[in-house]
DNA sequence: TTGTAAGCGTTATCAC
DNA sequence: GTGATAACGCTTACAA
């Protein structure tokens, strides 16, 4: 591949004179800037952008972690932030950080080591403490759906407890008062704080989890599908299920059509998340709005505008869950 | 953060002797190596691999252009790929091309700027010449879902058109003679494959595909509610119905159902891909397993024997797409 | 407006 | 075994 010099030497000029029609910034004469492009095409040259890193010590490249490449959740979210980026002219490196600990540190060292101008962060296992570390030193990054207060500026976060709420508030509006519930792993914070939620809106109404109606799953299909074979098991009765997320909730509707049960006739079930095939369950899924493309695109616009200056933009940092009532959640037949 | 230099000088050593503990290849005495380590450890010293790629022209990175970032089947590829090159300590860049030919081009010349030392490509709009051109150049590269005949040995795909056959194939054996079929974008070559598998499993019938009972769609899931939607209106009995994908196919489920029809009373549905999904529509999708995941696994390995050196990797090129029959299929009621 | 030259943090080729 | 030192391809003061 052309490097610099040898389109310094066929258009006659300095590699710095090169350089500058590159960056278009410094004043070029007209006449040498043509000269330049035209050695430039002629040869193909294509800048290594390697090097431009090393030089400049600025690589327009942005480095995201997230849990996992697959999954309707993450898809969305990746290509919220790949299209803002795209836009403005930067590029994105991806690594997963499968939820474990060791892996999302490593994932992280290898996007600072990549000399990634700033990093976007789904990360789960890794401490606050590890973060509040980690934003001493001088790669700057966003957390997504992550709150620690220490870092409140970079976090860009959906008020998870908020939607828990939402959630059980609406069947106990539409009188259900046995709840069951399938949680996500209760070690990671979302699910904690859409557990709480759902406990916030019980205790409106006088009412407490009830353990005999809790499933702690995987935020996974299967999840879903064990938690509601194991809840109808255990033989307490339960008009109303709230599953922690989209993909868990659809496993349960599966394997309650499979158990013979109909949704919502015989119990009502809601989802958190409202990822793409919520639309398409059958029956048509209740669920929580998480604007998950829309935060990963103000991520995008965070880093655009703290590292890359671009000060016009505007940042938001709490997003708001809201309902999206649909149809597998019905009226309790007796309160 | 710590450079060469710096740990070069604590540990009292030269920076090549610094390099060579770091790749552990020369012969250092343990002593050395020892002081080295230690003065690494101290200064929380990790490589700057941009510095590390340039010197040695040599990323281990790989870069992957995808057509999006979302979306059942990706997410699948892109997993398949990152599970197997973290196992080799590999890491991957990723791009999206939006099935866009500028788009695409763009994306590849970015990948290639970044000296990734190998591409995995799942192009669709950029042409089989630029292909063959780009195969003069320096970067090697894997085609995934792409057959260009003067590019054989770098192409692992899946027998499209044989998907296509058994599909109708299966339609066919139970009893179906009016079968409908929502086509993918024709201008995609995958899409175009199923069709005329579809086509040749009609033709061994002594029937053709019937112009009045062909949608294009757009391989997601209002192009299959759009498609059927049509289909119905136009009049034309049929008795089952293809889909050139799941996502349409799903689609097409749910607007069945909106519509008052039942399936696969009313009409049998079968679909392609086998996303993860397909398991929890309402029926159960019939559809035809595309291995994605192991493909991408696939394309990755070819790297790493191709690239890496890595011999005893055994690479198999062509798979075959079977048939997974499910609930959404039924028997004809009158052939 | 253009050129010279010193980095950027490594690797790799020589010597010793 | 270990140490100088020249690349790698580019950016960026500083001069001219």
């Amino acid at each position: 591949m052309a490097t610099i010099y040898q389109v310094s030497e066929l258009a006659g000029v300095s590699l710095a004179t090169v350089s500058r029609v590159m960056n278009n910034n410094a004043r070029v004469s007209d006449k040498t800037r043509d000269k330049v492009l035209v050695a430039m095409e002629q040869l193909g040259y294509r800048p290594n952008s390697i090097a431009q890193s090393l030089a400049s010590s600025r690589s327009n490249s942005i480095g995201i972690l997230v849990s996992e490449l697959h999954g309707p959740f993450y898809g969305e979210m990746l290509t919220g932030i790949e299209a803002e980026f795209r836009a403005a002219g930067k590029h994105v490196i991806i690594a997963a950080g499968h939820s474990e600990r060791a892996t999302e540190e490593e994932g992280i060292d290898f996007l600072r080591s990549r000399s990634c101008d700033a990093l976007i962060l789904h990360v789960e296992a890794v401490t606050d403490q590890y973060l509040i570390e980690l934003s001493k030193k001088e790669t700057p990054f966003v957390l997504l759906n992550r709150q620690v207060a220490a870092l409140a500026e970079r976090c860009i976060s959906l008020d998870n407890e908020l939607g828990g709420y939402l959630a059980t508030h609406h069947l106990l509006q539409q009188g259900h008062r046995h709840i069951a519930y399938i949680a996500g792993p209760m070690w990671k914070t979302d699910a904690r704080d859409r557990f709480h939620g759902h406990q916030r809106a019980l205790a409106e109404y006088q009412l407490t989890a009830d353990d005999a109606l809790f499933f702690e799953g995987d935020f996974r299909e299967t999840g879903g599908s064990k938690g509601l074979q194991w809840l109808l098991a255990s033989g307490r009765p339960f008009s109303a299920l709230v599953c922690a997320n989209d993909e868990m909730a659809s496993g349960a509707l599966t394997a309650a059509r499979e158990l013979g049960y109909e949704v919502p006739a015989n119990f009502s079930v809601i989802g958190f998340d409202n990822v793409n095939f919520a639309y398409y369950t059958y029956p048509k899924l209740s669920t929580i709005d998480y604007p998950i493309s829309a935060m990963g695109q103000m991520a995008a616009r965070w880093v655009l505008q703290q590292v890359y200056q671009q000060s016009s933009i505007v940042v938001q940092q709490v997003f708001s869950p809201h309902l999206i009532p649909r149809d597998s959640v019905a009226e309790a037949l007796h309160t």
